[in-house]
Parts: structure tokens; C-alpha cells; sequence
DNA sequence: CTTGGAATGTCAACAAAGCTGACTTAATAT
DNA sequence: ATATTAAGTCAGCTTTGTTGACATTCCAAG
């Protein structure tokens, strides 16, 4: 923790700076997504379908109900978009072992096919604006980022991250 | 800039670190676009309203063809906005003096006082996470997003921020 | 002065991706 | 047995984006 000593240090805490902490946030996220989205305008897949692959492919065998709540969105709308992954064969959803209400999603190899370009495409932008900023930078970005979710979904984030090998 | 030696600095540009990145972009863009979505629930108004009149308080008096640039749509989309914002009496729109063919778009003081309450609410968000973090994690925080960014986009977030006194 | 091009606005049609509400099926839990 | 849960489906609606075509107004250059 950094200790505060008297006003001046928390001039990032003026209403200036806070709106173009609000700005960045936007423009940054138009470049985020940017590349995926050249990509995706390719094919019949939206945002929406990249979302889905991310998650499955970063939780393989994750349920229906698990990636609602990450993706915050209702069912009917995530049904629309697996449906179609599923159907041009992107997606396999097997029907759960111990609960048989259950089905767990993968990637199949074209969906993790896909995956690998979208997420390269969008690493690349990630790695380059690391690069650019510096590790201290990042830890701070990070720090900012995680401070900025909603409870339950900074919980969900930390355990994504605690899943990994 | 920080000096990098050797190979253990560079551990936050592994593809994991990366992925984490780009998942807390995504879990944070939720969080900072909640709040100003549950006021404009209330009213007919969505993101794109939004967006619209924040860039329009941001910059008084800025043209059509400005705020195309800047919100990234087709006029088309932003004309159907920017129709009900005028028709429910939170924009004006002028003619230019200069030049005839432009609209200068203000808020009324009905659109101000909707600007306020929205960007109220982001900013508190904003003001949390800062204070969370402290400021050596908002600089980094700030760093990271403008390296992000599309460099046009860049240039014009630093002309907003310049316009100001 | 005429003409070309730029800025703006409008109409129509459409697509992506979200929403609500109602309902079914199957399986689990109480 | 009954209630609840997980998943899927149908219908209809909203917001916000897209193209394409076209009219108007105005500035500027030949």
C-alpha cells in the first residue's frame, strides 16, 4: 500500500481525471476488440460467438450455466450463439457424467482452430501495449482493472485464473 | 523508462499474463458501463445515448461529422440517436455560422443535468478503483490503455484532453 | 457562373445480439 | 411424490449497428 501524505497525491483523484480515465477506457476498448472483430466480419461470427469460444476454451468442459454467468447474458442469447457453433461444428456439448442435466462444452480442433487466431490476434495488441508501457505499468493496469470489476465477476476472474495448471 | 535486463522482467508478456489481461478487460468494461446502464434502463435511452452526449459535453459546440469520428459508427446510427436526444429536448443543434452545412450539437440544460447523473455514477466507480489501487497503479492503469489504443483514435483522445482549460 | 465535391440528413431494409415470457424435457434433490 | 434445477426452444421485441440510394445545401475551383 502506498501511504497518502496530504493533497497533492490525490490529484488523480480530481474529476478530470477521472473522465479521462472514462475516455481511455473507451477508445482503449475499441482497439482491444479491434482485431478480433476484422477478423469475425469474415466469417458469420460476431463478438458474441468470441466470447463463447474464449471461455470454452479456457474452461474446457465448462457447463451451460457456468459460462451464463460469466458472459452476463440470458440464456435464449447464448443458446442462439451455440447453437450455430455447434452446428458448423466448432463446439461439442456432451451430456454431463455424474449430472446428466448437465452439458459440457469443448472445442473441437476447428474451434480451437479459431480460438488460436482470434486470441493471437488480440494477444499481439496486448503484448505490443505491454511492451510499450513496461511491467510496472502493467501490474498497475491490472491493479485498476481488477479494482473496477463487479464483486462477483472479480471473483469469477480470480478463479479462471486459479483453474490454470 | 524502466531498463530491461535479461529474461525474468519479461515474464508479463507471457501468453498467460496476456489472457489475464485481456479477461480483466473484459470483466472491467463490464463493470465501468454497469452503472450508467442501470440509470439509462429506467428511461428510453441505451449506450448509445450515452456515449453520445458525454462526447457532446465533453466538446460543446462540436459538429456531426467530429462526433462520427470519435463514437466510430455510420451516420446513419448516430443520426437515429441524436434524433431522439434533439426531439426530447437534451440536444440543440445549430447551424454553423461559418459554415451552413455544419450542426454545432450543445446539450440543453436537461441534457447537462442527464450528463451529470450518468457521469456521476462512472466517475464514483472510477474514484473507487483509483483510490483501491493508488496512484503509481493509475499511471500504469493509463499507460497500458493509450498504448492500446488505434493511433487515431489516440490522437483524438489527446486533442479532447488538450481542449480543456 | 457553373459544376464538382463535401457535409448533412433521410428513407428503407436488414443483421447481430441483447431482452422478456412461456413452455418442455429430463434429471436431481427434498 | 413433488419441487427444483439445467438445458433447450418458440415467439416477439428492442437497441444498435450495417448498406445503399437519394436530396439538400453550401463551398470552392475551374
Amino acid at each position: 500500500m502506498a501511504e497518502m501524505h496530504g493533497g497533492e497525491n490525490l490529484l488523480f483523484l480530481t474529476d478530470e481525471q477521472l473522465r479521462q480515465g472514462i475516455e481511455a477506457m473507451f477508445f482503449a476498448y475499441r482497439g482491444f476488440t479491434a482485431d478480433p472483430d476484422r477478423i469475425l466480419a469474415t466469417m458469420a461470427y460476431g463478438r458474441a460467438h468470441h466470447r463463447a469460444i474464449h471461455f470454452i476454451a479456457r474452461s474446457p468442459g465448462t457447463t451451460v450455466n457456468n459460462l451464463l454467468a460469466i458472459l452476463g447474458v440470458t440464456k435464449q442469447s447464448l443458446n442462439r450463439v451455440l447453437r450455430t457453433l455447434i452446428e458448423d461444428g466448432l463446439v461439442e456439448s456432451r451430456v454431463g457424467t455424474t449430472d446428466k442435466r448437465e452439458r459440457h462444452l469443448t472445442l473441437t480442433d476447428a474451434g480451437a482452430a479459431l480460438e488460436r487466431k482470434l486470441s493471437d490476434a488480440q494477444r499481439a495488441r496486448m503484448r505490443a501495449a505491454y511492451r510499450a508501457a513496461g511491467p510496472q505499468a502493467v501490474a498497475g493496469f491490472r491493479q485498476v482493472l481488477e479494482a473496477m470489476m463487479e464483486p462477483d465477476l472479480r471473483r469469477r476472474y480470480y478463479a479462471i485464473r486459479e483453474s490454470d495448471t
